[in-house]
DNA sequence: ACCTGAACACCGTTCAAGT
DNA sequence: ACCTGAACACCGTTCAAGT
């Protein structure tokens, strides 16, 4: 098959473009001007060639910006030293991954994609899955742990970064903010006292209290 | 402005579909065939207009989206009776959200759009943080809490419903089958071992068991 | 084996004009 | 006030052919 990375031995006609070539210029492309702005006629013009030359080094657009996250992950992702109690090990490699991922907006459109990554990705899924246990849980649970930091991890990434979006895409004011200024403090009044407050307490970024917490009842169930 | 939904007094020409016409038969291409499927002109069609009309009713794409979420909502999102325990009030008040949000596939595309979703929902944002305050959070801290509880409930919706797509779509083992069936047991040991019952533990429902830990590690620390 | 041209079947949205 | 026609500026992907 023709999307194998292994270098060819020149049986047919000398490759104008390679894989590299393609994931190099749609990397630019992505971290320039957002992941909205890559598209396949777009990256073939850039990379020199026409739209349907990349299908022959990739198999769609949805491969694309697989093998473009993976090389993210690879490049960006190292590996953390890890402190001596495991269940801050557990922190430290969720965190970590976190990190990586809600630096580049652009990771949205691809990171539902799959449950984990990448390869790069697996040591600190091991980490985690592992120390979980080490803190006492069956492996099950375990898993079902590692599942639930990474809702957690996810959500949090996906929610600030369609928020962050749509405060520098909208001029107006955001739908809870004008639902909020208008509310009923005889139905809702925990949520009137604190409307004023809501911006700038959800601005405040709390992953890893949160993450603290989730992990603690994880542990303590 | 020709956006208001109030009834106008007929001072031009009577108007020949309605923003709840629109609504409603988005609904109905949207449960039937999916949200990819909901296009401006294919609505425009199927509501027997022109693409051009729909614009004089609602704001663009987007607007029409949200329209439908809080629809949706408002239809289905009924307030439970809650328990006694504060705690367990915010567990089923959460848990009632995530159940309706993740009956409905479509709504993916719109979920992170804003932190909460309509003035339907407010009443069970209300209930987690009044009875986070309840259990002895401050209301800063509740808040912080509730966006917890929020970030991990999208995040489980997203994660599911993706993986869910992904597997009514491709014929093929996923990446991740892929990678799991040659783990290097020396490197990664925990994930080795646990590779062949790696799918059926992360099939598993677990949300409300991730949900309970995350409110008693908020409310423990 | 690798690449191209032309085409298919679409998108959301704007503008100027009609009734 | 409400609606239409035509157009703008795009998409991802497939097919058949070229070198």
């Amino acid at each position: 098959m023709s999307h194998s990375s292994a270098p060819r031995k020149t049986p047919g006609r000398p490759a104008r473009i390679s894989r590299e070539d393609i994931i190099g210029t749609a990397r630019r492309i992505v971290t320039e001007e957002g992941a909205d702005r890559l598209t396949m006629r777009r990256l073939a013009q850039e990379v020199g060639s026409t739209p349907m030359a990349l299908y022959h080094h990739v198999r769609g657009k949805e491969e694309l910006l697989l093998l473009l996250l993976n090389d993210y992950a690879e490049r960006t992702l190292h590996r953390p030293a890890l402190p001596d109690q495991p269940r801050e090990r557990v922190v430290v490699a969720a965190a970590a991954i976190h990190d990586v991922l809600a630096a580049c907006p652009w990771i949205v459109e691809v990171l539902t994609a799959d449950d984990l990554m990448s390869t790069t990705a697996l040591w600190f899924v091991e980490q985690i899955v592992d120390n979980l246990v080490e803190c006492g849980l069956t492996p099950e649970r375990a898993v079902h742990g590692y599942r639930a930091i990474w809702y957690y991890t996810a959500g949090e990434i996906l929610v600030r970064a369609t928020a962050a979006r749509r405060r520098a895409t909208d001029d107006q004011p955001t739908y809870r903010e004008r639902v909020f200024a208008d509310l009923d403090p005889g139905e809702l009044p925990r949520l009137a006292r604190l409307s004023g407050r809501w911006a700038e307490l959800t601005a405040e970024d709390t992953y890893r209290d949160g993450l603290r917490a989730l992990v603690d009842g994880l542990l303590a169930s």
